[in-house]
RNA sequence: GCGGGUGUAGCUCAGUUGGUUAGAGCGCCAGUUUGUGGUACUGGAUGUCGUCGGUUCGAUUCCGAUCACUCGCCCCA
């Protein structure tokens, strides 16, 4: 084990890693752009006001949790510990209020001074979508159905559950905060020592307390919905029938809350059991309040964000990689070893992947190619290169042909259109 | 931030009741096969036993600290 260490919480991807990685990326952005939502991005770093104030003081990620630090002029800035205040920054900044509906993806990396568990770390990444300008349901709809189609394309949809809550608007969570404080202090000596904290801070988050004897109390606390006005309910009915109109299952969960404090009426999180005590795979909702809070135009806005350290865990198998094709100097001749190179080139220019390993005789080349999984070796002899021509070996099959040099590219297409489908290391 | 567990080869792990040269499987390298891979067989290399310090004639083993990972809480994606 080496002493040079990655800083705590970070990881490095190595290339299989990547790969799947990349996928959940790649999935989610070719699904939003099937959405209408194109992707945007933001720098990782912003001055330290832009969180601070937006994602509320009673939230842990600004109390304790932000990457802040003087650069050397003596500005704060934050490394971004989540991507829609940057996104709403940006939509101020360039005075996008007129470009509304607003809808984008976003993918990058996150920070956060957190205690690193599985599917927890310090720096992690995630992809995104906003859908700013839009206050009608609709809107959430269609924000929730392109997360589950994301999940549905990356496979991961029979592991995972939708939960869905309403926080109400800003008049139905005052009046409702106000009741549950009532409640709560009246059972003060039940609370958990934590909970008593969250009573001043942020009364809503003891509603998912894992503690026991909270879970007690809450089990008789006031619930929201009753205490949803007229217009709050209407947009919680108008979101679940959209959603049902589309085949979308969900389950409603009354104790659902959001972390950060620019959420009000939609809440919704697609969890699994999968991955222990870090369970949410996408977390998002309405916050339409953000934008004016920031010091822009009263502007309605829905988004979510998903883990994509959480969503590649969940994947069944990571994505096979690509099957190069393998070029092959058999023999020991300088020439063969120039003229491989010269082939390779010209292949690569014509659109083939090509592997070419740089040292070995015939036997060991051919070791390579089955490692890096090739579906085709180009193998060019003193024969071949005496009679203007390379042999193609279809290494599924073993079969191989000689073709000449002019129609190499020709022939080699032909063999890899009829190459089966093989996963990685199934050979 | 709080409480528990773990740390031995590239990976997964065994082992040492404190004592000379620390093991297995997989992987890696080589050979059987110097113009043909996957299988098989044979052989080989690789460890500051996470790090620092203490106790001891002697520590990978005991003790302390520290770092990292991990489980739960907290928080959240």
């Amino acid at each position: 084990m080496s002493t040079l260490q990655p800083v705590r919480g970070t990881h490095d991807l190595l290339p299989e890693d990547m790969r799947a990685f990349r996928h959940v990326v790649e999935t989610g952005r070719a699904t939003a752009g099937r959405y209408g939502f194109a992707e945007m991005a933001t720098p990782i770093f912003e001055f330290a006001g832009v969180f601070a104030r937006t994602l509320g003081d009673t939230s842990d990620i600004v109390t304790k949790e932000m990457y802040t630090f003087a650069d050397r002029k003596g500005e704060l800035l934050t490394l971004r510990p989540e991507g829609t205040a940057g996104i709403a920054r940006a939509f101020i900044s360039n005075g996008l209020a007129n470009e509304t509906p607003f809808k984008v993806f976003y993918a990058g990396p996150m920070f956060r001074y957190e205690r690193p568990q599985k599917g927890r770390q310090r720096q992690f990444h995630q992809i995104g979508v906003e859908l700013i300008g839009v206050p009608d349901p609709q809107a959430d709809v269609e924000v929730i159905a392109l997360g589950r189609a994301i999940l549905d394309g990356l496979g991961v949809r029979g592991n995972v559950t939708l939960e869905l809550n309403t926080l109400g608007d800003a008049e139905s969570r005052d009046a409702y905060r106000v009741a549950l404080v009532g409640y709560l202090a009246g059972h003060l000596g039940r609370l958990s020592a934590d909970s008593r904290e969250r009573l001043e801070r942020n009364p809503l988050r003891i509603l998912d307390s894992k503690d026991e004897g909270d879970r007690e109390v809450v089990a008789h606390a006031p619930l929201l919905g009753e205490y949803l006005n007229d217009a709050s309910k209407a947009f919680y009915d108008d979101l679940k029938n959209g959603l049902m109109d589309l085949g979308i299952d969900f389950t409603e969960n009354p104790r659902l809350v959001r972390g950060l404090d620019y959420y009000g009426h939609t809440a919704f999180e697609f969890t699994t059991d999968a991955l222990g005590a870090q369970g949410t795979v996408m977390a998002g909702g309405r916050y339409d309040g953000l934008i004016k809070t920031m010091g822009g135009p009263a502007t309605a806005g829905v988004g979510w964000a998903a883990g994509v350290e959480r969503l590649s865990m969940l994947l069944a198998e990571p994505p096979a990689a690509d099957r190069p094709v393998a070029m092959i100097p058999a023999g020991s001749d300088p020439i063969l070893k120039r003229e491989a190179m010269v082939l390779t080139e010209r292949l690569r220019r014509a659109g083939f992947a090509v592997d070419l390993g740089f040292s070995g005789n015939m036997g060991k080349r051919m070791k390579r190619a089955n490692k890096v999984c090739a579906r085709v070796a180009v193998i060019l002899g003193e024969d071949e290169r005496l009679a203007r021509a390379v042999t193609l070996r279809d290494l599924d099959s073993g079969e191989q042909t000689t073709v000449a040099l002019d129609r190499m590219e020709e022939s080699l297409r032909r063999m890899l259109a009829g190459a089966p489908e093989v996963a990685v290391g199934g050979i």
